[in-house]
DNA sequence: CTGCAAGTTGAAGTCCACTTCAACTCAAGG
DNA sequence: CCTTGAGTTGAAGTGGACTTCAACTTGCAG
């Protein structure tokens, strides 16, 4: 079994394009060695990283971000356990929160909208214990308070 | 209370700034009336259009994706429960690969992983039944059938 | 040893989701 | 009326995430 993999065996083992994968080395996501005739070789560790950008990434988070949170792992050794629940732990609260976005949308699509309740004020959706606040510049209340819909 | 809102008015209730609403009205994301000075007046109903744009965009489905959804509403009236209620089941399937996405991210960063397991062949992240595959050009299995870890 | 698929680089191009700009008009209070 | 803040347009600019291209080099099967 081979130790490490040409550009071309990560793309087609992590369904991530070549020209992607060195967009994302200079953005310091995923690194690679260099074979004597300069051609990169990726250690079998960076197939979980790409992974992890790509389904981090499916969920609208940004390259940038999720650079920000790769670099918590060690560049010098291969992560351990302990170094990915420490990623873990930074996360938990933007997953659960985009978690439960995703499934206000969706409850409230064939649950309060389909049950009959068109008074989105009384939604979930525009209840003020659920601000959208924080992620990203224009976030924030729907509908300010006192408003009628 | 006005029965129509100015795209200043829609911007700051919605959070959206007001280019951003003339841009999604380009993609035929919104609707607007027009006064006899040909400024934009929108229907109360906007917002409810805009806070799903913002909602269904924040977790990465794209605008073209979403104005294909909204299309199925009614353009003549207003839409009715049952209208909201189709649009729900079209999207329930995609919503919930979201989620299940989602929860497998976090519980594999603080469960699998941070558990120790670190061989994620026998993760859920990789496991062959939960394929990436349909969602986009370059998705497909993370690990081939019979690759080692 | 040779042929050719696969790899390398930097620069330029593309698509999406907006924002900014310039030049102009509208709406409403004093 | 007149001023001023809010709105209008089309065109151009921006930033993110890549892809494509051209010109060149490597690595391995035969």
């Amino acid at each position: 079994m081979q130790e490490s993999l040409t550009i071309g065996q990560l793309a087609a083992r992590s369904g991530v394009a070549p020209s992607a994968l060195r967009y994302y080395e200079r953005l310091g996501l995923i690194r690679a060695e260099r074979t004597g005739g300069n051609q990169r070789r990726y250690a079998r560790g960076e197939l979980r990283r790409v992974a992890f950008v790509r389904i981090a990434q499916q969920v609208g988070i940004s390259l940038e971000e999720i650079r920000a949170a790769l670099d918590s792992l060690p560049a010098s050794r291969t992560p351990t356990a302990a170094d990915w629940a420490k990623l873990s732990t930074a996360w938990r609260a933007r997953l659960d929160e985009k978690i439960r976005l995703l499934s206000k949308l969706r409850d409230d699509l064939d649950g309060c909208i389909g049950c009959g309740c068109l008074s989105l004020r009384r939604c979930t959706l525009y209840n003020p214990e659920d601000k959208l606040s924080g992620e990203g510049p224009g976030a924030r209340l729907m509908l300010p308070e006192g408003t009628p819909d």
